[in-house]
RNA sequence: GUGGCUGUAGAUCAGUGGUAGAUCCCUUGAUUGUGGUUCAAGUUGUCGCGGGUUCAAAUCCCGUCAGCCACCCCA
């Protein structure tokens, strides 16, 4: 019996792990670029994490976690164990508090890439175990609306990086946690006894989240949610001061964005600034990435510091990297790297297996992509079939002549031309060429 | 978690009750030591798994698992 990858996992094969290096590097040099270090947190944290950061009654934490049940002690609380992590924000966050980051930085700016697991039913751009591309803004100096501006423009820029157009950002503000304390209160009233007819999972959604109601995609309860009269109402007036200082902030970076009052955020922790990124190629999960502010999350895991009485702010977003070549190959822009190989080494005869392996050594030490055929004393054009597949743009002859004069023949499989080198001078001679292309 | 569609060779798929197929890939060959193109030949299978109906099942029925798509959720 085979054994194929669990449910909603995939393998990332050789033929395309040029894509995700790409996707990485580029990442990483514009992070750089932004100030952004690298943070690498474990696979798995304890479960109460997430439970406490993404929200007890969240689908992510109610049915999506992936718990790792047999660390858990008989009897313990649901809290004890220990949990694959679903998304990358609450560890940072943890991490941040562990070791007291604030103390050093006044602003701390991290990413991460890595695997995130969530319990689902797979589906096109949704996977039991996916991979993100985060950064977060963390500290007292995160308490500031061009600080949103700039990592919304981080995200589109990385977008734009990696090859992607046409995708869509689309912005919000939430308010303060009061404000959005009163936002769901303002909701609730007004949609009172106009989603009974909805259904059953309408009336959930209007117990459970109520903001979940704004973005639905039930035709009926769009037509409802259409006749309330948003706005800005449900801001605060400093909230609302802050929201145009943010949207200032986009103009003068020249990042193009939609306001759209019923975008909301499905994890708890999201206060003021939300804004996602769509592209629309993708099917049912067009999300490409998505972030906001969260202030209260710091504090809430434990953090903040007395010495200081501003409240630690902060501010980040998640890509997810699936997604994202998705919308590449729908776009066209994924291109099939090719094998490489510098030179291939080719033996006339099987016993000169040992000469051939001396040699390929030799080009490898000079720093040269050298390889051979082992052990299957193959003919001469087996031999340049291989080196043909691996895509070899040299070959290198070693046969009956070459070994009786002390040398090899060394030839161009772009051009076909072939010439005779000394042995001892092969390593460079080939360098040489192999720098002329 | 709910619904719909689909599981046949390494890959993409045809085959609707009567001997398991095509194309690509792969292997070999087309005069001794030269690749890409072409031509010829060859190998590939618990027909997802378990049960049932039938003289006979890849084909019909039930269950199960997996994939895909949508709902939900979200990156």
């Amino acid at each position: 019996m085979k054994i194929s990858s669990p449910r909603g996992t995939s393998d990332i094969l050789p033929c395309h792990i040029a894509e995700w290096h790409q996707l990485e590097t580029t990442a990483r040099t514009l992070f750089k670029t932004y100030g952004y270090s690298e943070i690498r947190t474990p696979v798995f944290e304890d479960t109460g994490l997430f439970k406490r950061s993404l929200g007890e009654s969240t689908e992510v934490v109610n049915k999506q976690l992936l718990e790792i049940k047999s660390q858990r002690a008989e009897g313990a609380s649901d809290d004890a164990g220990f949990a694959l992590r679903p998304e990358g924000t609450a560890p940072v966050v943890r991490a941040y508090n562990q070791y007291d980051l604030g103390r050093e930085e006044f602003l701390s700016k991290l990413f991460y890439m890595g695997p995130m697991f969530r319990g689902e039913r797979p589906q096109k751009g949704r996977l039991r175990e996916f991979h993100q591309i985060g950064a977060e803004a963390i500290g007292r100096g995160a308490n500031h609306p061009l600080l949103d501006a700039e990592i919304i423009a981080l995200c589109v820029k990385l977008l734009k990086g990696f090859g992607l157009n046409d995708f869509k950002l689309k912005i919000n503000s939430l308010g303060s946690a009061e404000d959005k304390k009163n936002f769901a209160n303002w909701l609730r009233a007004e949609l009172k006894g106009k989603i009974d007819h909805l259904g059953d999972e309408s009336k959930s959604q209007y117990e459970r989240n109520v903001f979940r109601l704004l973005d639905s995609k039930d035709p009926a309860c769009k037509e409802v949610i259409n006749t309330l009269e948003i706005g800005s109402r449900h801001l605060s007036e400093a909230g609302l001061k802050y929201f145009e200082e943010v949207k200032k902030g986009l103009d003068q970076l020249g990042v193009v964005y939609e306001v759209s009052s019923h975008l909301v955020r499905g994890l708890d922790y999201y206060t003021h600034t939300v804004f996602e990124i769509a592209y629309a190629g993708l099917g049912a999960q067009d999300a490409l990435g998505a972030g906001g502010r969260y202030n209260g999350l710091i504090e809430q895991l434990g953090g903040g510091d007395r010495r200081f009485p501003e409240q630690v702010g902060a501010m980040g977003f998640a890509l997810g990297m699936e997604r994202i070549l998705l919308a590449l190959e729908a776009q066209g822009k994924l291109v099939q790297a090719k094998r490489f190989l510098d030179v291939f080494v080719v033996a006339g005869k099987p016993e000169y297996e040992t000469e051939t392996f001396g040699l390929v050594h030799e080009l490898r030490q000079g720093g040269l992509a050298a390889d051979m055929d082992f052990g299957r004393g193959r003919a001469f054009k087996k031999q340049f079939e291989q080196a043909n597949k691996l895509g070899a743009r040299f070959v290198i002859i070693l046969g009956e002549e070459e070994l009786k004069n002390a040398t090899v023949g060394v030839k161009n499989m772009t051009t076909g031309e072939q010439t005779i080198v000394d042995r001892k001078k092969a390593v460079e001679e080939l360098s040489r060429q192999l720098e002329r292309l």
